[in-house]
DNA sequence: AGCACA
């Protein structure tokens, strides 16, 4: 098969072609200034200026290509450099044949609408960078009525964030009648093809689509929450993270594991619910202060994990025993003296529980550390003693119907103190989880 | 200083 040229290229040159790409251009190069620079060599039919991120590019078409050829072949082995206001300006054949200019479409019907979103926090419109959309309708008339709708409008309050002010919509017809979409992504969706591959950035840490051809996340809602600790600068243990999602229910079981180099686990809650309070209010906030340890989270496919052993790095606190303490990783320490710690707290027989965890690498349990938590749902399994009423549904529990003595030491109402790895106390952390 | 409406 016959290469395009077998000669060894240059690396930049570019097969001829009667449009032409100019870079370096100063600052709002007139389309007059690129007839005048390309004048000398033919006729130009069209041009483009302030092209490109920094506006300092621009395409010139000449009406033949031996024109085109003529003023690069000239610039080649001039000793002056092309130059507009004294400024060098490079040239090359432009990798396209012609230039399209989408003025004279802006005016023109089509089924394709340009939507330019404007605004000082435009870019957050949509979760992600947004800033230009193009919406195919399936038919003029469809296309035209959204235009009429929608154009000069601001995007309704309620549908933006908060803090986001004002968004206008600029709209004009595209030149386009049928976008390419390639793939569905934050960016660009195709609403008719749900076979369409998925962008590796839709796609989440448990290799879930977080993307859905409804337009909005598609991350089915799970009891189970999957969660990934980046910049773990300290190590978190399953106490940790047991005590950092029990404050929003009762923690029914979890897993921890080595991904990629980093650290995961997965956190079963009883329901639904309960996962996705403490997801929305877990999300990219740090378990330690100074940025370490930041959770992120997504739901897990898993609905009833499977934990086979119970040991430092996966635990199920469902597994009742008689009388004795299911969790006392919670705690940190047991309460002394309470109902709940005396013989039959010799807990984890049976050789299905080794033991407390250790404080593993030397690292103290974390109980200094300063964490609120909302107490009515906190200690859900709490010690229940023989006879005790189980736990009610999350947020049903009162405060006051915990047993005496089930509250853990130096634990005040709403603040749960925990010690920093590092054995120093910590500010507050996580004021409910702002960072 | 490197290609135009995602």
């Amino acid at each position: 098969m016959a290469s395009v040229s077998s000669q060894p290229q240059f690396r930049y040159t570019q097969p001829p072609s009667k449009v032409l790409h100019l870079r370096n251009l100063p600052w709002e190069c007139t389309e007059e200034e690129l007839i005048e620079l390309g004048k000398p060599f033919g006729k130009v039919v069209n041009t483009k200026c302030n092209v490109g991120a920094n506006k300092n590019q621009a395409f010139i078409e000449f009406a033949d290509l031996n024109q085109a050829i003529a003023m690069i072949s000239y610039y080649a082995s001039s000793s002056e450099p092309a130059q507009i206001r004294g400024k060098t300006v490079y040239l090359q054949y432009s990798n396209r044949q012609e230039i399209v200019n989408n003025k004279t479409t802006a005016d023109t019907a089509g089924n394709v609408l340009l939507v330019t979103i404007e605004g000082n926090e435009a870019r957050q419109v949509s979760i992600e960078v947004l800033h230009l959309a193009l919406i195919q309708f399936s038919d003029t008339e469809t296309a035209s009525s959204a235009k009429n709708a929608l154009d000069s409008r601001s995007i309704p309050r309620y549908l933006l964030p908060e803090h986001v002010g004002p968004c206008t919509l600029r709209i004009t017809y595209s030149a386009h009648t049928d976008l390419s979409v390639k793939f569905q992504s934050h960016r660009s969706r195709d609403y008719t093809n749900p076979y369409l591959p998925v962008a590796p950035s839709a796609i989440d840490a448990a290799g879930q689509l977080s993307v859905g051809v409804d337009g909005k996340k598609l991350e089915p809602e799970s009891n189970v929450l999957l969660a990934s600790i980046e910049n773990m600068q300290y190590a978190v243990t399953l106490d940790v993270l047991h005590t950092v999602f029990s404050a929003f229910g009762l923690v029914q079981k979890i897993a921890m594991f080595e991904k990629n180099g980093g650290l995961q686990a997965l956190i079963q809650y009883p329901d639904v619910q309960t996962a996705v309070v403490a997801k929305e209010a877990l999300e990219g906030h740090c378990i330690y202060d100074g940025g370490f340890c930041k959770l992120h989270l997504s739901y897990s496919r898993h609905t009833d994990l499977s934990i086979k052993v119970n040991n430092d790095r996966s635990r199920d606190y469902t597994i009742p025993i008689h009388g004795a303490m299911i969790q006392p990783s919670i705690l940190g320490q047991q309460p002394t003296g309470g109902p709940m710690s005396g013989a039959t707290a010799a807990p984890y027989n049976g050789g299905q529980y080794p033991g407390p965890p250790p404080s593993s690498g030397g690292w103290a349990p974390p109980q200094h550390m300063h964490m609120q938590m909302p107490m009515q749902n906190y200690p859900y399994n709490m010690p229940s003693g023989p006879g005790a009423a189980p736990p009610g549904p999350p947020g049903t529990m009162p405060p006051g119907s915990l047993p005496p003595g089930s509250m853990p030491l130096e634990m005040g109402p709403g603040t749960m103190h925990m010690q920093n790895p590092n054995g120093l106390p910590q500010p507050p952390a996580m004021p409910p989880y702002s960072q």
